[in-house]
DNA sequence: GTCTATAGAGTGATAGAC
DNA sequence: GTCTATCACTCTATAGAC
């Protein structure tokens, strides 16, 4: 009967669609033993610290694909145009175009939040402190770069609320657009070309 | 015992305040009676629908105060960017600064959004309606007026997320400047000074 | 036998509804 | 206050891998 070899990872991206689309208090352990496929047992072997750990493992699996996609990349980009390009590609496959909630910014409003102020806050801190690098590398003034980075990294969170709300795939494209431009116009700017 | 004389209406802004704090799901019935100091007999004769009807009425009330205090407002404006600037300063301080969260906004995202989804619709679809319609009564063209309104919403969004995130009312602040400043820039080139 | 992954009955507490 | 359903979680039992 036992003996399916599951590893705690597999169970993972299930998890987080279960949590994105039910919330915290919503995915009650019954669903997620549904939704993943494991019974209590192996939910809680692999997660003796109940729902919290589960989203905690969620939480940081998120946090390491975007350093890993998006986060990195813009740090080491030797063309920042093409680098800033490319993580707004990155993102609007991640959110399927707003149809797909961000967890880590839906948690950043949930009251059972406080348990995990610290990875969220990290994660917003990481992006934008990588975004305002790339730019700032490539000749943008630190200041603005910081400001342009944190107004675009709230702009695709914004995009998510909108095209949820009004379920509106193209408003959300629409609204990034408008980022991804603003980002690339402002290095074409300031002009270090590489 | 009963006849403490209170309306429906009462409750609202207690409720509100529940919502907000704890989400729907994380709202328990107990709770919200502790919050609005009305049994839960009371609860269910002001609300026979239960939760739903509560977050529902909460959910008309706020549409309420903005028709009154933004969206009329924007539309009725004689001075674009007098109207503009005063819709930033209403939303500043709605927010508080980003503290509180927008409610419309996160029942958007979550699950039980489901039987909310046309008065949230409605809420997002109006306001960019309004602010759009300011910007092109006052030569903007309406195209760019559109989608400058879009992502001014979706940036004061995502300002909430990320002032939260963040715990940061500094940032929230920051990010919602640089959509006020983008408006009335607008407003600005396209020059019919009234 | 020991260990790990599994299933799921059973725990008390608390949920929403009336 | 009372109802039933469901919550998160615990525990026992067990099947294979060593």
């Amino acid at each position: 009967m036992p003996r399916t070899v599951t590893e705690r990872a597999d169970a993972l991206p299930a998890l987080a669609e279960a949590f994105r689309d039910y919330g915290f208090d919503g995915a009650s352990i019954a669903l997620i033993s549904k939704a993943t496929g494991l019974g209590k047992g192996s939910l809680y072997h692999f997660f003796p610290g109940g729902k919290n750990e589960m989203l905690a493992a969620v939480l940081d699996e998120i946090e390491g694909w975007f350093e890993r996609e998006v986060f990195t990349p813009l740090e080491q980009a030797r063309e920042a145009p093409v680098a800033v390009a490319a993580m707004f590609e990155a993102v609007m496959r991640y959110f399927r175009s707003g149809a797909r909630v961000c967890l880590v910014g839906v948690m950043s409003m949930a009251a059972s939040r406080d348990p995990f102020g610290k990875p969220i806050a990290a994660y917003f801190a990481r992006w934008i402190e990588a975004l305002a690098h790339c730019l700032a590398g490539h000749g943008v003034a630190r200041d603005r770069a910081v400001i342009l980075s944190e107004e675009a990294v709230a702009g695709i969170q914004g995009a998510i609320v909108l095209a949820r709300a009004l379920d509106d795939t193209d408003a959300f494209a629409r609204v990034v657009a408008q980022h991804r431009n603003r980002l690339l116009g402002a290095l074409q700017e300031s002009g270090t070309t590489a």
